[in-house]
DNA sequence: TTGGGTGCAAAATGTTTGCAATTCG
DNA sequence: CGAATTGCAAACATTTTGCACCCAA
């Protein structure tokens, strides 16, 4: 699937600006934030506002092809949606982010989860430091 | 501990506006915003400015009394560091937060976790629907 | 007394909105 | 062509910063 498709299987006209949007977050390996987008696109020869990116990134967001996440307690990151959801280290010394293959969470029986409260999703994120910190870290 | 002893114990000088800060955090069940702070105390005797909350809020943090969160996928909230750390059950009908009294995650083995990442932290909020809203919802 | 803290204003930052001009379908 | 989209400016909300005055230690 790419760019146009996701763009029309949302039902969204398919502009250059829309096209390079979504192909910079395919291209992405972490979330990025609107900002990001905005930089890399300006540098090469596509031209377009930061209007056009949050419109862009709120109706994707709407039709669940991006997912809004807040890595590191800073700015509104963005990433596409890809098999089911992910999780991220992420490293207090460099900030750096690492992808988990799986989620820790999956199969588990969560004690909150009852008649009470139906849970549909959650947000994990793990903390700490990488190989590289731990040894400058002390 | 009172907030007195808080302050004093994080080295910071013991004010008027700090205190009915802490005070305000010892009170609140959730994470709070810092506007919900600066209304709070305006409506009572104290008067102060959201430049000094957002300040002592950031000085708190510093010294890991205080610890910043971003719930909802909105603003930043601040809360304060209790028994170790806590959670919340989100509900994406009405926003209301339910506090779990345990972590999920306590005395489980992380795969992420190796020599490669060394964990010290993570951040788990589990997002659904509450009794109510499950009716509502349909 | 004095260095840290606060009031206050102003700036910086991130995001949203309104409208005319443009472009996709 | 007509509706959706964009450029652009301006508004908005949140957070940070600078500086003179003030007050806790």
């Amino acid at each position: 699937m790419d760019a146009h498709e996701i763009l029309m299987s949302c039902g969204l006209k398919v502009t250059r600006q829309r096209q390079a949007i979504v192909e910079y977050l395919m291209d992405a390996a972490m979330p990025v934030t609107a900002e990001e987008i905005y930089r890399a696109l300006s540098q090469k020869e596509v031209s377009l506002w930061l209007s056009t990116i949050y419109r862009t990134l709120e109706q994707l967001s709407a039709k669940n092809v991006v997912r809004k996440t807040m890595l590191r307690e800073e700015k509104n990151c963005y990433e596409l949606v890809r098999e089911g959801h992910r999780h991220y280290l992420i490293c207090l010394g460099c900030n750096r982010m690492i992808a988990l293959d799986s989620c820790p969470l999956h199969g588990m029986k969560l004690p909150a989860g009852n008649d009470r409260f139906q849970i549909t999703g959650h947000r994990l994120e793990l903390y700490g430091y990488c190989e590289k910190c731990q040894r400058d870290h002390h």
